[in-house]
DNA sequence: TCATTGTCAAGAGCACTGCTCTCGGCTTTG
DNA sequence: CAAAGCCGAGAGCAGTGCTCTTGACAATGA
């Protein structure tokens, strides 16, 4: 994809890339919201009028940070999503979302904290957002197929507005129970409330060193999800 | 509690409460990010630099914000936890915070969305902000001694790290099992979660009006922390 | 080969921010 | 009634996102 033709054009996607290195770096170390252009450009040694030519504003570099980040995390998901066992592949997925989270808070902080005020998220960002929830589909979609998936006693089927939402959801894993379409989006709000608890301090004082019990949690969601 | 003896204390008490109310207001159009002191001073008809005589800072003025915050979606929930039945009790709690989150979105993104960077949240945050929690166990509590609590049959006992971090809270609520402190963690954590993606836009396409899927998540998680 | 076209970094400038300091006037206190 | 303490106003500092203009350079077409 360095087939870029001209010299011009294989600078522009160069530095394009270093701006977004330096930014990604600033935001490790004073956060999303304190991200200034013009400290980047001093990083970069050029002025900050420069760097309109490659991002129109502020929010447009943000746009393609947040982009960034929900691929990597995306990526980070899906490379977990290769253990044999259902039930092993599901704590891995779990284990590969925290361990991105906590080497890159400030990123996760990005896509999942509040979000910026003034700033619209795009719709191209739902593509890249929807990945992670997408492993756990198909992990319960190919659990199913291999007769490890089972309705727990106790899930009630959806009704209403909810049985019509999960036909959404049907489409992306069509022999997966409606009741556990429904348990599988709490079960996604439910680790991303985790770990953003633990990260962003909540847990201090009750489950600080959260490690045990992120995966006792883990495996209590598989469970619960109905992998078995 | 208005027996600010002299004028001038009086006048001082009421202007910090009217800095505090411009800054909420402030805060629900423009974000928490965004908050200007300039802008309040501005709003107030006084200059920039008199704030400074009611916050030494713009965090002071924050940390105020979060305080309230923090104690006013502690006052809804606990004005929830009066119906008679453990389950209703449990779903009214459930509706009482997502209703005031939803009333007052910027101050909800204040205490549980990304943390502000360079802002370090002091010690006297954390009472406030167990408010919840606590109401929660203390139902718990209470549904034990009615006979309306039970161990699900899935529920592990906490072993390791785990087990000791359950006294702290087997402090605040002595008769419910271990296993179910674990899962009231786990469902407090799943609570936000779901109520932080429907605020931030995470459930836009899957889940967007969430008022059924809300429903059916309380109820679900009530079962699962073993209520009955 | 040469002139045109488009892209680029630089710099000045605008309106804004948090925050500090000094200055007088006022209220409370002894 | 004077001393002490609190208060708002104003100027000023260093920083921000963003716009506009200017002159240099590279890519393109005749």
């Amino acid at each position: 994809m360095n087939a870029g033709r001209t010299a011009r054009e294989r600078a522009r996607a160069e530095l394009t890339d270093e701006i977004k290195a330096v930014a990604r770096r600033q935001l490790a170390t004073v956060g999303a919201e304190a991200l200034s252009l013009r400290a980047i450009s001093r990083e970069l040694g050029m002025v900050s009028s420069a760097l309109y030519r490659y991002f129109a504003s502020r929010d447009e570099l943000l746009t393609a940070l947040i982009i960034d980040a929900y691929n990597a995390l995306g990526a980070a998901a899906e490379e977990a999503a290769t253990a044999g066992d259902p039930v092993e592949e599901w704590l891995a997925i779990y284990a590969a979302v925290r361990g991105w989270a906590r080497s890159y808070p400030q990123e996760y902080a990005l896509i999942y904290g509040s979000p910026i005020s003034g700033y619209q998220a795009p719709q191209t960002t739902v593509e890249p957002a929807s990945r992670v929830p997408l492993v756990l589909l198909g992990l319960l979609q190919r659990a199913q197929a291999a007769g490890r998936l089972a309705v727990p006693d106790d899930a009630p089927e959806p009704e209403g507005l909810l049985a019509h939402q999960t036909e959404v959801l049907r489409a992306l894993a069509p022999d997966v129970p409606p009741a556990l379409l429904v348990r599988a989006v709490i079960v996604w709000t439910q680790l991303f409330g985790m770990i953003s608890f633990e990260l962003f301090g909540q847990l201090v004082g009750s489950m600080d060193p959260a490690d045990e019990f992120f995966a006792s949690t883990a495996r209590q969601m598989a469970a619960f999800a109905g992998l078995r």
